[in-house]
DNA sequence: TTCCATGCAAAGCGTTTGCACACAC
DNA sequence: GTGTGTGCAAACGCTTTGCATGGAA
């Protein structure tokens, strides 16, 4: 709940710096080796107990790509990602306002205004595995 | 696989029509109960074997909308959704082409022309639930 | 001392799968 | 008759949770 007292801890603080320096918007099983490398003893349990407080205040992203994990991502401001078919890994994706600011505009046509955010993945191949197929 | 022959079978044929009948984006659960008053023997592995298969073939489209199941959509042309985030409800979205245009375009730049889809989730009220509050 | 956070393990839950039998061809 | 599809139940993989202990305030 968010009215009650949260108390420091060092794993959670850990679980944060590690998804900061994370790029790749890691899966909760990537997340969980690496912390693991700085705190052997940390649980499961404890990374998703913490990745699920972080998300729920809005101090991380939950990410559903659909590949049935569950992704996060420290980077909070409103941005897109595509998803390499081809290797699967996820990259950032910025779409300029003008066209943002339109994209809104037709969904609040469809639902009075009340649009709270928007999810958009695109699928493609990366550069790094075009690279490799020529 | 696609080179082995796919025999008749009268319970992908009543799953591929309940789905086609139903416009709220069920999951497979939903299905299930549906196809289970006209079939009171199928199974629950049936219908996700079926579902699966239809979906490989482009039948059928899977939709994952973040709620931890799959859902699945007769309606093969691309579109997008509205969820509604009071009663979790599932509605089309129709944006038009030349908006599209300019969204492929965008996003072209960032991956060398190698675009395959995307698919955009819009979170909201649904009108139905507007309603309701005011 | 109070009570939130943790580690551990078990449970939960949606989905997949192995197997013997049924059925399309 | 051959081989795919089915029903059933067990297995699977990711995630959550109950509980006793640890640790922040």
């Amino acid at each position: 709940m968010s009215n009650t007292k949260m108390r420091y801890s060092k794993q959670r603080e850990i679980i944060y710096e590690v998804l900061k320096n994370d790029m790749t918007h890691p899966n909760v099983d990537t997340i969980y080796m690496q912390v693991k490398k700085i705190l052997p003893d940390i649980s499961l349990g404890t990374v998703y107990r913490n990745l699920n407080l972080l998300a729920d205040q809005d101090k991380i992203r939950r990410l559903d790509i659909g590949d049935g994990v569950v992704h996060f991502d420290a980077k909070i401001e409103p941005h897109y990602h595509l998803i390499c078919d081809d290797c699967g890994c996820i990259k950032d994706l910025i779409l300029d306002e003008s066209h943002l600011a339109f994209l809104i505009e037709q969904v609040q046509k469809e639902c009075d205004d009340q649009i709270m955010g928007a999810d958009i993945v695109f699928h493609g191949i990366c550069p790094n595995c075009l690279k490799k197929k020529s």
